[in-house]
DNA sequence: CGTACCATTGATCACTATCAAGCTACGTGG
DNA sequence: CCACGTAGCTTGATAGTGATCAATGGTACG
């Protein structure tokens, strides 16, 4: 791999502070490479060799226990996963698997955490970044405990309506079924939390959902950016 | 402050690789403080002036929405909180009061930022807690969305017996009402949870709960490193 | 054209919350 | 020392929320 094959990468706020030299170590022991939709790239539990990054596709992280499974996240490009269990040698939290063909580039984590080492521009990147992910954790975490399932579905339709560009529609970006555990309810349960927003403007068709009145739904919703900003 | 004032402080994972000068530069506009109990100390929204160390007593991390409440997790000397805020300058995404009478230290949000600018061990040691509390908030919204109340309980429950040394015996550390909020039920709940729990060898007394048919409550409970171990 | 998978709906059940009442322990003030 | 109020815990009754099971219809893919 040489650096230059990948400008996004390099671009990542995680890399984009790094020198050259630094940065073509790490990518000289990586990987680039695609897998098909559906595959599992780790299993937790498991010990971290790789730090990955997602550069193109979709990226499901997800969780089990006792026959029970749980979405846990999305990773989309360009952006990193298990990033804390690479820095701390600790074995995985979550699994994660491939939701469509996607390209990943593999970074073997002895060479992220000795390049952590010696790098203190590195360092504070990946300080930043592990904020990031630990404040994203703590709001799922908000909305799990503070909010009934329709409240949840509600603010997570404000959220793709506003992030596809706030023109009242909007598409979903998973199945339903995906979305549901997203979520942490049952698909049947999700059939019918659409069925509950209904009064509320919210019109279905498949996978595209028009939100005809937004005021409803957000006084059903009350989004807070201290819950449902991606930033702040 | 004088840093010889705090050797606890100064042994925290988090200071203990910086030099003496850099510790004594923290330390030098840092307070020490004692509040009594039930004292709001930050809220959230907030912006981060400063980072918390808990030397003594104890603090509850909770999150409010739409008049509801819930128990985010709690600190235990000698421990911090809003690391994550501070760092990034953020406002913060919980509350915090005071559980007992406690002895604080706090130390301005532009110290911690200016010496880990400066300081690439101190940022070393940042990544290490921030990856801690981004495992440990990993856990636990795990816990929250793959197990039902009783199993939440029944995990809690193993978990204080071994940290209290294994007796088969342990005390509550907390009053129901808030150890309800922490496993994320209502206080009712967690009186008919224990209940449910007596056919498995749960003995109740006030806040003692003896254990004696382990084997039956891990049956029960399933514990796995990759939820209810602190470590790892 | 059939198979397989997803989404929806209905019926039912399990789990959790809410509301109300009563109990106990504790601290305060008479 | 006792009466009282307060707060925390428990229990019962009930309602609400979400899960499970089963059946159906639709759609994509081979």
């Amino acid at each position: 791999m040489r650096s230059s094959d990948l400008p996004e990468v390099r671009d990542l706020q995680l890399f984009r502070s790094m020198s050259e030299e630094r940065f073509a170590e790490l990518m000289q022991a990586a990987y680039l490479q695609t897998f098909p939709a559906q595959l599992d790239l780790i299993t937790e539990g498991d010990s971290a060799d790789f730090l990955y990054v997602v550069v193109e596709g979709c990226v499901e992280l997800y969780a089990c226990w006792n026959e029970r499974q749980a979405t846990m996240g999305m990773v989309h490009p360009i952006g990193t996963f298990i990033l804390a269990a690479v820095i701390k040698d600790a074995p995985f939290l979550m699994s994660a698997r491939t939701l469509d063909k996607s390209k990943i580039l593999l970074i073997p984590a002895e060479d992220v955490r000795h390049v952590f080492e010696a790098d203190s521009d590195f360092a504070r990147a990946i300080i930043s970044e592990l904020a990031d992910c630990y404040r994203g954790m703590v709001k799922e975490h908000k909305d799990l405990k503070l909010r009934s399932a329709v409240e949840r579905l509600a603010n997570r339709l404000l959220g793709f309506e506003k992030e596809q560009g706030g023109t009242g529609e909007l598409v979903l970006p998973y199945d339903k079924r995906k979305l549901a555990s997203m979520l942490g309810m049952t698909p049947e349960n999700l059939s019918r939390a659409l069925n509950t927003l209904r009064p509320y403007g919210v019109d279905v068709d498949n996978n595209v959902v028009r939100l005809n009145d937004m005021a409803a739904v957000k006084t059903l919703a009350k989004p807070t950016a201290l819950i449902d900003d991606k930033d702040t």
